[in-house]
DNA sequence: TGGCTGTACTG
DNA sequence: CAGTACA
DNA sequence: GCCA
């Protein structure tokens, strides 16, 4: 039966395809499907057609003349001018601390130029595995070993020359993960022999500590309080896994990762039982920040993941074949890596439920009984089909039910009348830092994604997007085209790249794509804040290729100034420690101001990712229902927070007419040595405590998620914006804008949005769908 | 073949 | 208003 | 890009 069906869904589609004289994926269809979406130059800059040209924009950069004497500023200077300008916050609403305006000049170019030549080049955009390792932000109290010979061994270049053997790769059950013993050193032969047996095994082992390390072996004579006393710490980052010898001795013995939460593995603890302290704090992930909890290993991915790169980063993948261009080449292994270890907890009842590895059980777990998603098996059962017809497509969701022809893809469980199974929202994804055998495939696609994004199209890059976030919710590597067929959002093409992908170790379109000779500037004026494709592509029509022909050429607006300025700090991941930091200074800062304050640190640190784009504060007060009531208390705290000189520069500020709701800007932490300092895009969001739910929500995201809550609102007559669901509302029949507001259903309870939604509780961390 | 989320700030 | 941004 |  999936056999019949696939194929007749690839006639289909190869039908269709030849309908539209579009055969081939390859470049040509590219080409077209650019200039259809957003007619914009970009590929036809030779040809400069006219008609191609935005007929709004063209003059626009010759309108208001392309001064720009002001060449900036430096850098160092700027970053103490908040200071002096702390006063006159205001622009509009007065909230605006409008700093970077000394103009200094320009000392820029140097480091314009540097950044240019660093993000420019096509051909440099491979992070390196080494350097990307280094910084980061290693927790200040380093801790050091004393008695240790295997410090100096670990400290110098010991290491290499203490060459271990590793095991064959499939049993390198460890890559990727990070070791810090306590006792830290290889003095006991026991204690030797199985820091030499995990590093074998893959794992790095290491004496300072550092955020990279994902876990914390444990003498079984010692307790948890020894070990945080030890460390110094108050408690264990959340990412770190705490286990006790026996963790090791069982991974070894069964040749796999073994659950962490088991209860023989928890380091004992002297006062209360057993187990705990990793959990989350229960309930408490309706407030944000201590919600964070999952963890997986994903050393990795720090590692070489915050490049000045983009969106790919995150999560850069291993496996697969070493030819291919940004293969990290470590360890050399190409197997599919085997499962990491993952772990989920569930604070519901405060109790904690855990998932070791493999992602086949960590989904199924994720998901909530009514997900049929399940895997890979087809039971044909749902015969039922055809009674939900109804339509509903979900981002991507495929009505699965689709009777006949195919009931391929899925199958689907009705609800409550309406068939909102498809939409991804229903399911829930993957920890963001999981590993997954696929991780390599996605790394590829997300760049291809990317490239669709930057030359202007709008659906593919949402289309990848949801077939990478399929991909890591499978537990084996997709590497046929039937396999990959099966999944739900990837369809004929997809499946094709995602083949190629898996067995070439390369994808060709994506080779081309990137050697254009107009992707490396568009790539790096994109990347400028405040710049998107069409303004990139209209520089580059123009001919402008680096940073600094556009400082010297371009009219700039205030934003994309600041945007080339700071490029290199703003295109930096923030290690989750110091979005904690961040947002624990504008705690205190807020609680001085305001005891009653909220404060609560959304996007995708909530989600639980070990890095973060940016910084998403929500600023919300028990009793308040109106965002205008809180305008004041903004106000307040801006000011305040750009004398410390912890905000640096404004990008958005609210509107004045009292509606306005988010502060978008920059902030560093003042702590640091100003040298050091690297400027974060910090966002604020006004939130009264009535749209608390709502709010919480869209800030969450991610963006998904959010859309595809959206549709399924949209499809049962609802409407959910960052304020709350509605329902009644009336849409115009042919625009399908909506004509009324509607009434508010639920704006306060973020879980009664999802209940009214017949959406299942998601965690924060299971709402990483892309 | 048409739809694919909904809003806020800038200039 | 178009462009950009936020999730 | 995918889907209905």
């Amino acid at each position: 039966m999936t056999a019949a069906s696939k194929s007749d869904k690839a006639r289909f589609f190869e039908e269709l395809y030849r309908l539209n004289e579009f055969e081939s994926d390859g470049e040509p269809n590219e080409a077209r499907e650019f200039l259809k979406t957003c007619s914009k130059p970009i590929l036809s800059r030779t040809s400069e057609e006219p008609s191609l040209i935005p007929p709004r924009k063209v003059l626009k950069p010759f309108k208001k003349v392309p001064s720009i004497q002001r060449s900036i500023s430096e850098p160092e200077k700027i970053k103490d001018v908040p200071n002096a300008t702390v006063g006159s916050i205001g622009k509009r609403s007065g909230l605006r601390g409008n700093p970077q305006v000394p103009a200094a000049s320009g000392s820029l170019l140097g480091k314009e130029a540097s950044s240019s030549a660093g993000s420019a080049d096509s051909t440099n955009q491979r992070p390196s595995i080494e350097d990307r390792r280094t910084v980061s932000n290693p927790v200040p109290n380093t801790l050091v070993l004393t008695n240790s010979t295997g410090i100096d061994t670990m400290l110098g270049k010991k290491r290499k020359k203490d060459t271990i053997k590793l095991v064959r790769e499939a049993d390198r059950i460890f890559n990727g993960f990070e070791f810090f013993f306590l006792r830290n050193d290889d003095k006991s032969p026991l204690r030797k022999r199985r820091i030499t047996l995990s590093r074998e095994h893959g794992a790095i082992w290491t004496t300072t500590w550092t955020n990279k390390i994902t876990h914390l072996i444990v003498d079984n004579d010692l307790t948890r309080k020894d070990v945080l006393t030890y460390l110094k710490l108050n408690s264990l980052p959340p990412q770190v896994i705490m286990v006790n010898e026996e963790y090791l001795s069982d991974c070894f013995v069964q040749r796999r990762v073994m659950n962490s939460l088991l209860k023989k593995y928890q380091v004992k603890d002297p006062d209360a039982g057993a187990a705990k302290q990793m959990a989350p704090p229960p309930p408490a992930s309706e407030n944000s920040d201590s919600s964070l909890q999952l963890k997986a290993p994903q050393s990795k991915l720090s590692r070489w993941g915050n490049p000045p790169q983009q969106e790919t980063l995150p999560r850069i993948a291993q496996a697969r074949p070493a030819s291919y261009p940004q293969q990290p080449v470590v360890t050399g292994g190409p197997e599919a890596l085997s499962p990491r270890e993952a772990t989920t907890l569930s604070d519901k009842d405060g109790s904690m439920v855990a998932e070791t590895q493999d992602f086949g059980a960590l989904t199924e777990w994720i998901q909530l009984a009514k997900d049929t998603e399940g895997l890979p098996l087809d039971n044909e059962d749902e015969d039922a089909v055809d009674s939900v017809d109804h339509s509903d497509s979900d981002d991507g969701g495929a009505s699965p039910l689709r009777a006949p022809a195919k009931r391929i893809k899925r199958f689907a469980i009705k609800q409550g009348g309406t068939n909102q199974a498809n939409f991804q929202c229903m399911t829930g994804g993957t920890a963001a830092s999981t590993a997954n055998p696929n991780d390599y495939t996605i790394s590829v696609l997300e760049r291809l994604g990317a490239y669709y994004k930057r030359i202007g199209d709008q659906w593919r890059p949402t289309a990848y997007q949801k077939a990478c976030g399929m991909l890591r919710k499978q537990d084996h590597l997709i590497c046929t085209y039937e396999e990959a067929i099966e999944i739900r959002t990837i369809g004929h093409r997809l499946a094709k790249k995602i083949v190629e992908i898996a067995t070439t170790g390369r994808l060709r379109r994506l080779e081309s794509a990137e050697a254009d000779p107009t992707d490396a500037p568009l790539k790096l004026f994109v990347g400028i804040y405040g710049v998107n494709t069409t303004l990139a592509s209209e520089w580059l029509r123009q001919g402008h290729r680096t940073l600094d022909d556009l400082v010297k050429n371009v009219k700039l607006s205030e934003n994309q100034k600041l945007g080339i300025e700071h490029y290199d700090d703003l295109q930096q991941r923030i290690p989750r420690e110091e979005v904690t930091a961040l947002g624990q200074y504008i705690k205190d800062a807020a609680a001085a101001l305001d005891p009653d304050i909220e404060i609560i640190i959304g996007g995708s640190y909530r989600r639980g990712a070990p890095t973060s784009g940016d910084i998403d504060i929500i600023i919300s007060k028990p009793g308040t229902t109106s965002t205008t009531s809180l305008t004041p208390f903004l106000h307040s705290l801006i000011t305040h927070l750009t004398s410390q000189k912890f905000l640096v520069a404004a990008l958005a500020v609210p509107h004045d007419d009292g509606t306005g709701s988010k502060w978008h800007g920059c902030c560093v932490l003042p702590s640091k040595p100003r040298q050091s300092q690297i400027w974060r895009r910090i966002d604020f969001l006004l939130v009264p405590a009535s749209e608390r739910g709502a709010a919480l929500l869209y800030f969450t995201g991610d963006d998904i998620f959010n859309r595809s809550m959206r549709l399924l609102a949209n499809k049962m007559g609802m409407s959910l914006n960052q304020r709350g669901l509605y329902e009644n509302v009336m849409r115009d029949r042919w625009t399908r804008k909506k004509v009324t507001e509607g009434r508010l259903v639920e704006g306060r309870e973020e879980r009664r949005i999802f209940e009214r939604l017949g959406v299942p509780w998601r965690e924060p961390w299971e709402r990483v769908l892309h």
